[in-house]
DNA sequence: CATGAATGAGCCTTCATTCAT
DNA sequence: CATGAATGAAGGCTCATTCAT
C-alpha cells in the first residue's frame, strides 16, 4: 500500500515551512542556515534535501504560497460587493487584518527580493502586481464614479499599500492599539485623503 | 607593500563608506562579503581594517551618520515656519527629497536593523525615535490649533512616515513621475487626510 | 560529495587525533594550522568540525585523554603492592616507560598548557594533581615507615616528576642508552636521593 | 654632534626586549602578535623595525644574551673554587637562584626552541650545551675523585637540570617555601642521589 | 626615528549541498 | 526517508612586514 495522506514526509514539510517562515523572519535569509533550520526542525542538514530542492527554492515557496493565497482571500472578500467606496473600506480592513497575522510572511515578502534569483524574482513580482491590481481597480473606479479624487491611481495605489503595510512593522497584538481601531484610523485617513 | 604614492587615510575611509553603501543596497549586508568591498575600493580585504575596526561597525556607522544628518536637516528647514500646516508641508518635502537622493541609505536603515548588534541596535532606534518625534511635535501642534484632525497623532506619524519611506522603493529619477509632482501627490494626500 | 566509500566516523576521529599528537609536537599548538591538520588526515578542511568542535577542543581532549590513561594505568599497576620502596620503584619504572613511548603526549601536555582556554586549564590541572598526589602519597607512606628521609614531600614529587620527565626530553629509542638503563639509573638516582 | 650613548633609540630597544620577554612568556612567541608588543612599548608596529630586524630575530636575541650571561655568570661564581663538592654546591645554589629570578628567560629558552629557525637553533644549542658541560665537568671531577658515584655523569648531569629547573615552573616567591630552603631541599636531593 | 596605510598570505570556522549507507 | 560524513568555496579577520611620508 502506498503511503498515506498525511504521512511523516508531508508533516515534515510542513515543519520545515514553519521553521523557515520563523528563521527567515528572526535572522534574514541570508543568515539563517539550513544547519539552523535542521536544528528547529529536529532533523540532520542532509535531510531537508528530502523535502526541499535548494535553500533559494524554500524562500521561493514561502514567498509564492502567501501572494496567491493573499489574492485569493481578498478576492474572496471582495466578490459580494460592487461600490467602489465599500470594496476600498474591505481592501483597507482585510490587507490590515491579514498582514498583521502573518508578521513573518509579509516581512519576508518585503525584505528578501534582494535574495531571489531572477528568474523567480520575475515571478513574485508579478503576482505582487497583480496584487496591487485590485487596488488600482478599485480606485479607477471610484474615480470613474465620482467617489474618489486621484491625481494618478498608481501612486496613490503605491503610498496606500506603503501606509497600511508599514503598521505591521510595529504592531503588536497586546500593543495600546486593537486590531480594530487601527483599521478604524486607517480606514479614515485613506478614505479622507481621496475623498472627492 | 607600504603605503602607495598619493594613498591617504580619508580618501580610503570616503571611498570604504561610498562602497559599503553601494553594496548592502545592492546585496543586503549578511550577502556583501568584505573581499567584495576591498575589490570596490581597490585595496586588498585587510586593508580595510585599517580604517574600520569591523564589517558590523562599519553598519553601524553608516547608519547612524545617515539618521544624525537627517535629523540635523530637517531641523535646519523647519527653523523659521512655526505655523503647524506649513510645518507639515515642509516635512514631507524635505522627507521625500532627502529621501529620494538617498535610496541606499534610506533601504540599509529600513531593512537593516535586523543585522544589528543589540547595543547598536538600541542606539538607531534612538534617533529614528528622535526623527519621528519631530513630525508628532507637528501633528499635536497642529491639532491644538484645530488645523488637524488626527484620532491618534503617533499612529498618524508612523503611518504618513511609511507612505513617504515607501516612494523611495519605487522612485526612479528617469521614471514618469517627477520628483516635484510626487511631493505634491503626497503633500495633497497627508493634508488631506488628515484636514480638520 | 557525500560520504566516501569506506570512510567511518571513528577512524577519521582517530585519524585526527594521531594527526594533531603529531603536529603538536612538531610545531606548537598555535603554529600547527587545521590546513596542515587535514591535509595530514587526507581530508578537507572544513570535514574536520564533523569530528571535532573547535581546535581548542582538540587540544583539550588530547591532553586530558593523556591524563587520564596515566593515572588509570599507574593506578593498576600499583594496585598489587604496599611497600612504599616497591611502590616507588614501580612509579619511577612506570613514568619513565610510559612517557617514553609517548613523547608527544607529554610534551603537549607540559608545553601547551598556555594554550588552554581557562575552564579548560583548571580540568587539565586538576587532573595533573591526581597524578602527583600518587607519589606524594607514596612519599608520606615511605616517610611514615621511616623508609625514606624527605625535607618536604610535595616539593620531592615535583623535583622527582621533573626529574624524570625531562629525560623524555632528549631520550632517544636508538639512542646510546637503553631504556632499562635509563631506568636503573634514575631509580638509583631517587632512591638514593631520599634514602633514610 | 652625533646621538649621545642611552639615546631614545637605545631606549626604545630595551623597552621592546622587555616587552618581548613578558608577552612570549606570557602568551608564547607563535601567539604574541607585534600589535600586542607594540602597544605594550608604546609605539607604532611599524616602528618597531627601527628597533629589530625581524620577530624571529627578537626571539633569538632574547634567547642568546639570557644564555650568555648564564653562563658567564657561573663561570664568575665557580672561579675560587675547586674542591667538586664544593662546586656543584655552588652550581646548584646558583641554578636555581638565576633562574627563579628570570622565570620568563628559563620558560623561553625551554619551550621556544621549537620556534627557532634552523641556523638559530645550533647556535642557541651550542650555547646550552657549554653551560651543561660545566656541569658535566664538575661531576667527571667528583667522580675521579672519588665523592661522587655516577652510573653515568651526561645522563645525571640531565636528570639534575631537568629537576632544578622544574623547580621554576611552580615556584612563586610569596609561596609557602622560601627560596632559601628550597636550595637546601634541592642541594641535599643531589648530593645524597649521587653520595659515593 | 616615528607614523600609518598598504600588502598578500594565512588563520579558524561556517556554508549549502551531495550521497553511500 | 533519515543519517552522517564528505566536499570545496567562502566567510570575517589577523598576521609580519614594507615604505612613502
Amino acid at each position: 500500500m502506498a503511503r498515506t495522506k498525511g504521512s511523516s514526509g508531508e508533516k515534515t514539510l510542513a515543519a520545515i515551512r514553519k521553521a523557515g517562515l520563523k528563521l527567515i523572519y528572526q535572522h534574514g535569509f541570508e543568515a539563517m542556515s539550513l544547519r539552523d533550520l535542521a536544528r528547529e526542525v529536529g532533523i540532520q542538514q542532509g535531510s531537508l534535501y528530502n523535502h526541499i530542492e535548494t535553500k533559494q527554492a524554500l524562500l521561493f515557496d514561502l514567498m509564492r504560497t502567501h501572494l496567491e493565497n493573499l489574492v485569493t482571500e481578498l478576492d474572496a472578500r471582495l466578490s459580494d460587493e460592487s461600490d467602489p467606496t465599500a470594496r476600498l473600506k474591505i481592501f483597507v480592513d482585510f490587507h490590515l487584518g491579514y498582514h498583521m497575522e502573518r508578521k513573518s510572511e509579509v516581512y519576508i515578502n518585503n525584505s528578501e527580493l534582494r535574495s531571489l534569483e531572477p528568474q523567480n524574482l520575475v515571478r513574485i513580482k508579478s503576482l505582487r502586481k497583480s496584487y496591487e491590481a485590485r487596488l488600482i481597480g478599485i480606485l479607477k473606479a471610484g474615480v470613474a464614479r465620482k467617489q474618489f479624487k486621484c491625481a494618478d491611481v498608481s501612486v496613490t495605489a503605491f503610498a496606500v499599500i506603503a501606509m497600511l503595510t508599514g503598521v505591521c512593522a510595529w504592531y503588536k497584538p497586546k500593543g495600546s492599539r486593537s486590531q480594530a481601531e487601527l483599521v478604524k484610523i486607517h480606514t479614515d485617513l485613506v478614505l479622507t485623503g481621496i475623498a472627492a
